[in-house]
DNA sequence: CAATCCCTTACGGTTATCCGTAAGGGATTG
DNA sequence: CAATCCCTTACGGATAACCGTAAGGGATTG
């Protein structure tokens, strides 16, 4: 089991219950931060310090405030961290359940385990540090079997372009200058609307809002 | 102080924060659980039993699953328990801060307390509980100043459904119907456009997918 | 009671999006 | 070279969204 743990999440409350969580497996070094500048640095002078954590877990969003923060989400600091200290572990707990997130931060980022905040939230977080300890990883049960489906969505850049802009309330004229503009082919009108309708239909959407709406939950714009 | 507790939240980790804070300030009797209707009926059995719940510490937001529940928000139970039992305390602790929310809960609910979850949402909720078991009454600081300005461009629930149901997929005209369906006023397709209209200049949004996109990055659907 | 205000609804014209069809151009293949 | 395929583009009709105007009803006020 682990010897030392950082728990960092904005909200004190959730913090609390993780740690009551964690002093409840014995772990009897537990430490709490608020902010990722916070975590990155504990954790760097641990290092340095030869008492090194064995463990984080960390939320993804941390909501803005006065402090100026190198750090500004849970992923940008797993991201250095993983790359700096890849023996450390590393739990994400967070309300964020699109898939595209978890699956990047599952494949790329190589994180231990992902547990969804929810009801069951602190039971499912005990499994995990438990698999996590013995070098398994752990997924939230609604998680893993929706990343079972090989259901890999091509999109590609000129797509995502495109849909962005759409979010950004350009109309499909001006996308279609736009792109003339900026020389990106294809840039004509109809060629807009072909592949809107593509997307629309690959997605299942009804129509461009609702193309819009299911691309930001998937976290691709 | 208080002596008996009752915390209702369906996070299982916010619930054991809360709990450990309580316990902190002395209060022996807590009990905790993640659902209103369980909510409800613990305070009716209190009472019953002549061992009455104090206070009821509560979260607004109550994620549904297969349980099947009479009460879907926090803000339906806090309505039907001090139309009950007024003299029931009542501090509302949750991570929503719109103000339109926030001043019904305090007006018309008469809670007595408005605690937003935060990083600070702990020391928050601390002043709150002793405040309140001196019959005052709490804001975090934020809300506070937010409610004193008279800037009221806020946006309603019926806005948020009707955004809602815009990037779920369907037309004005469909949302016409939904709303005659559910007998929600109003329903026509005129009003639909008026207000979505309003919505429009009201965040500076070109269009209606503009509006979705900036509604759903601001947190509001 | 009448005047007023605000909200809801209906209607018509304009603009944008949706959708199918078809022509044109470039690349590949037999 | 011709045949084929794929992508881009143009065009036109159908549908939905956008926008102003105006009528009707309920609540408030003088």
């Amino acid at each position: 089991m682990f010897e030392k743990v950082l728990v960092s999440d904005d909200l004190g409350s959730i913090n609390k219950g993780v740690i009551s969580l964690v002093d409840d497996l014995g772990i009897k070094d537990v430490v709490q931060v608020q902010y990722c500048d916070d975590a990155y640095l504990k954790i760097k002078k641990s290092i340095l310090d030869a008492s090194r954590f064995d463990l984080l877990i960390t939320d993804l969003s941390f909501v803005a405030d006065y402090r100026e923060q190198r750090f500004a989400s849970g992923e940008a600091l797993i991201c250095v961290l993983k790359q700096e200290y890849p023996e450390l572990k590393i739990i994400v707990y967070s309300v964020e359940d699109r898939l595209q997130k978890v699956r990047k931060l599952m494949q790329i980022h190589q994180v231990n385990a992902y547990v969804c905040k929810g009801r069951n939230g602190l039971l499912e977080l005990k499994k995990a540090i438990q698999l996590v300890s013995e070098n398994e990883i752990y997924l939230s049960p609604r998680i893993e079997q929706a990343l079972s489906d090989k259901t890999d969505l091509e999109i590609d850049d000129f797509d995502i372009e495109l849909v962005k802009l759409l979010s950004n309330g350009l109309s499909q004229d001006d996308i279609s200058q736009e792109f003339k503009n900026k020389q990106i082919s294809p840039s004509s009108l109809s060629s807009i609307e072909k592949r809107l309708n593509k997307l629309r239909i690959q997605f299942k959407a009804n129509n461009a809002i609702h193309l819009v709406s299911i691309v930001k939950d998937m976290g691709l714009i």
